[in-house]
DNA sequence: TCTTAATAATACTATTTTAGTATTATTAAA
DNA sequence: TTTAATAATACTAAAATAGTATTATTAAGA
């Protein structure tokens, strides 16, 4: 079971790529295609997604490429998760629609896992890009 | 995206469940079935699979059902995560296959990761089927 | 204005994991 | 020897994951 996905795994290689470009210049997705060796198409819609949600911008045709909107440091490794993966939760309850006994007031299980899970959230959310570029 | 799987979470009900029997006794799958309302089939397997590893015992025939080997206090969260899910895997690299410029030595994501899984993994650890029995 | 080099959008597909069902065999008590 | 239990195994359906393919759009620049 892995708790980062393929494409959570490639945004932050082409996000560290790009924060590593002199000047936050357009970057083609070739190019990092080239450098960083990921699949192109399926970089080109994680590209796509991550302009969607803001985190970069894409400039159609000639000349064009994805620039970076927000400064590496204020791009969080749970935001990626959050946006390729959906919210990681720890404490669904899985049993909800067939009989729980007790939604989540009560629920050691849960209750456990709720405390466990957020001091990993802020421990993860202070992971960002710039903090992963030295590397 | 869950973290604790389907069967992980009905292997805990059950345990939960036989625990509670007083004297650890035999019970069969179909109590648990009628008790917890968890899909019978689905259920058994899960349970042989629980027998397999060595955390019940299944008594075939007349009178039979699983018990209780280990401890409820002995029987780990993660224990079980394992069983049904795979280690779970806080730092796998996803790009290993296809060129990972720097297998772990020297990947900051992965470093970072791998101490926030050990801390978490320390904490999971304390949870047991004993620790959840009060609930 | 036309060509061209770029991304956008969308739909398709293949693989793996998850969740479950069905069938047949085995066992041991009564 | 019947019967109430599990064992073992194979099958299937649905969802998530990891891609690929196709066609449209855009804007620079000759
Ligand atoms: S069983 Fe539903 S929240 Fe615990
Ligand atoms: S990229 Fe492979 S370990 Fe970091």
């Amino acid at each position: 079971m892995n708790f980062i996905s393929r494409d959570t795994d490639y945004a932050v290689r082409a996000l560290i790529y790009m924060a590593r470009q002199p000047k936050a210049e357009v970057v083609t997705v070739d190019d990092i295609v080239k450098k960083e060796r990921l699949p192109e198409r399926f970089l080109r819609r994680i590209l796509q997604k991550l302009a969607r949600k803001g985190f970069l911008a894409s400039n159609k045709g000639k000349g064009g490429g994805f620039s970076l909107v927000r400064s590496p440091g204020g791009i969080r490794l749970t935001d990626l998760m959050e946006t390729f993966q959906g919210k990681m939760n720890l404490t669904n309850c899985l049993l909800k629609g067939r009989i729980c006994p007790n939604v989540m007031r009560g629920c050691l299980l849960r209750k456990k896992l709720r405390a466990i899970g957020k001091e990993l959230d802020n421990k993860l959310n202070k992971i960002t890009i710039a903090s992963l570029m030295k590397g």
